[in-house]
DNA sequence: GACCAGGCACATC
DNA sequence: GATGTGCATGGT
């Protein structure tokens, strides 16, 4: 497909979920660093679970990377727990704050100085961080411009025939990249849209998009 | 009670 | 390189 068509397309599309949803204001979170520890919790967990964990975060007013990690590992998993996998989420967020604190002197605002690209690679460097949360750390908490592809972006976009179902991260985070404006604006809300749509019109049971504001795009 | 949720790492083939 | 599995709570 010619990568304009691809472009008015995606547009297209981007439209009809603004003038369905209208703007959605993420990433749901009062700072950079409450954005971070969300992007680990909500690891293939339900956002109002992520929510609960983090209320208990700041009800303990821990939530600031020195503080977090300062907690004891156990305590911290204790109060992370209505995320699930609070084990294996405990263990990546000290990972994480163990990165902050020592490469960036426990400063998001000098970790976010780094050169783009790099500053993911180092993200994907720490156990735990997959592309996901790294691109969801540098777009929503640092407002970089790279664009997050989570499982309802390839749902959707493999059921509207963009992408193959084989199709990985990479890839289907290209089909954005390489035929949209490179816009942090137009990456949060197209992203946030995408959730949005996904969560009342393409669950795993849900395959058909009887009113979703899609279903005059499908084929 | 089954199924699912805004992943990721690891084992095995 | 592809596919399967563990991790775990809470909502539908």
């Amino acid at each position: 497909m010619p990568s304009n068509t691809l472009r008015r397309k995606l547009m297209a599309i981007y439209r009809a979920l603004r003038h369905a949803y209208g703007p959605q204001h993420w990433w749901p979170g009062d700072t950079p660093f409450e954005m971070i520890v969300g992007a680990v919790l909500t690891q293939n967990t339900a956002w109002v679970n992520v929510e609960k964990a983090i209320a208990n975060l700041k009800r303990e007013r821990v939530l600031t990377p020195a503080r977090l990690f300062r907690l004891p590992p156990r305590k911290l998993a204790a109060l992370i727990r209505p995320s699930g996998y609070y084990n294996i989420k405990a263990g990546r967020l000290r990972r994480l704050l163990e990165f902050i604190l020592s490469h960036n002197a426990g400063s998001l605002k000098i970790m976010f100085a780094a050169e783009p690209s790099s500053l993911r690679r180092n993200l994907l460097g720490v156990h735990g961080i997959g592309p996901e949360t790294a691109d969801a750390i540098l777009l929503y908490a640092g407002g970089k411009p790279f664009f997050v592809v989570d499982a309802y972006t390839r749902r959707i976009f493999g059921r509207h025939g963009f992408i193959g179902p084989g199709a990985d991260y990479d890839e289907t985070q290209r089909l954005f990249t390489d035929n949209l404006s490179r816009s942090v604006r137009l990456y949060n809300e197209y992203h946030a849209l995408i959730v949005r749509v996904g969560k009342e019109h393409c669950k795993k049971k849900k395959p058909l998009c009887l009113e979703c504001p899609l279903k005059r795009f499908l084929q």
